[in-house]
DNA sequence: TCGGCTTCGTTAAGCGACTTATTTAACCGC
DNA sequence: GCGGTTAAATAAGTCGCTTAACGAAGCCGA
C-alpha cells in the first residue's frame, strides 16, 4: 500500500496544480466587478491558497510565505497578481513599516469566499464518499505526511 | 477542517515536488554503476513514479503517462533522463511495433528499489503515527480526492 | 492493394511556478 | 550616527509540465 502511495501523491500534485476549473472564472466574474478579472484571468492553487489565508485576517508576506511553505519571493508574486486583478490589497504596518500587510480589497470577502467555494465543492464530493472518522484520518494523515516531507505550516523553527 | 485541507493540499504537493533529499543521491551512488548517474543526476517524484510503475513489469510509455496522469510527451521526457542515466531500457514491443515497452536495465532493480525505498521511509515515517484503520483510511480519501480532482465535475468537454 | 483514419511515441516551442542571489528600505542595539 | 539584521521586492534562471505538429506503424473499407 505504502507504493500505491508514492505512485498516487504526485499524481494528486499535479491535478491539484493545474488551473482550477474554467467554470471559476466565470462563476467568479459573476459576483465581481468587471476589472477585477480582465480576459486573462486564471486562478492557480497557490492564490486559493492566499485567499484562504486571509481569512483569519491581514497578514504579511513572509507569513503567507511560511503558511504556503514557499519562499518570500514566491508569496510577493502570488500577492502581486491577485492585486494586480484588484482582489487584496498592500498596506505598510504601522508598527513596523518594513512589513506589508496584505488584506481583502473592499468588496472582495464574498468573492473570495466563492473562489475557495470551488475547491471546497470538489473535495467535499470526494470526502463524502468517507465517513466522518475516515475524513479526520485522511486529515491527520495529510497532516503527518505534510511534516514528513517538509515543515508544517504552523510550526517555528 | 475542509479549508484546512484545501490549505495544506499544495503545501504537501510542493513538498513532494522539490528534489529528493540529496542523500538520496548519494545513496543511490553507492550502489549504482558509476555512469549510471553523473555528477548532476537529480531525482524527481516523476522519476520514482516510473520505477514504481516499472516494479510490476515492463509497460509502455503511454501506459505511464496515464499512471502518472501526465501526458505522452511528459512521459517520453521521464524515460529519456532515466534511460540516459543507464536505469532503464526501451524496446519495442514485437507485436506492435509502434508501441515501445520500458524496463529496468539488467542489474538496476536493485538500484531502483534503493531510490523507492527513500521515498518509502520518508512515509512510513509518517503512517507510523497512525493506527492501521486511519492509514487505510488515509489511503482511500487520497483515492478518492484524486478522482474527484481529475475531472471536473458535472462538465464533460 | 491501396487510400484514409487512428494510435504510439517523439520533437519543438512555450509557459507557469518555483528557486537563489541581490537590492532597497526599515528597525534595533551600541 | 554606525553596523547588523530582517522584510519585501527585483532579477535571472531552472524545471516540469503543456499543446501542437510530425513520422511511423497498425487497422480497415472499397
Amino acid at each position: 500500500m505504502v507504493d500505491e502511495i508514492v505512485l498516487l501523491l504526485p499524481v494528486l500534485g499535479r491535478e491539484l496544480g493545474r488551473p482550477v476549473p474554467l467554470e471559476l472564472e466565470a462563476s467568479v466574474k459573476a459576483g465581481a466587478p468587471a476589472h477585477a478579472f480582465p480576459s486573462d484571468a486564471h486562478v492557480s492553487p497557490g492564490h486559493i491558497q492566499v485567499l484562504i489565508a486571509l481569512a483569519k485576517g491581514p497578514c504579511s508576506v513572509g507569513h503567507i510565505a511560511h503558511t504556503l511553505g514557499v519562499s518570500r519571493p514566491a508569496a510577493t508574486q502570488l500577492v502581486d497578481r491577485l492585486s494586480e486583478h484588484g482582489m487584496i490589497e498592500r498596506r505598510h504596518d504601522p508598527e513596523d513599516r518594513r512589513v506589508v500587510l496584505v488584506d481583502y480589497a473592499p468588496g472582495m470577502h464574498e468573492v473570495a469566499r466563492r473562489i475557495m467555494g470551488v475547491r471546497r465543492t470538489q473535495l467535499n464530493a470526494a470526502l463524502d464518499t468517507l465517513t466522518d472518522e475516515e475524513a479526520v484520518a485522511f486529515y491527520k494523515g495529510l497532516k503527518e505526511i505534510t511534516a514528513a516531507l517538509g515543515r508544517v505550516p504552523g510550526e517555528e523553527n
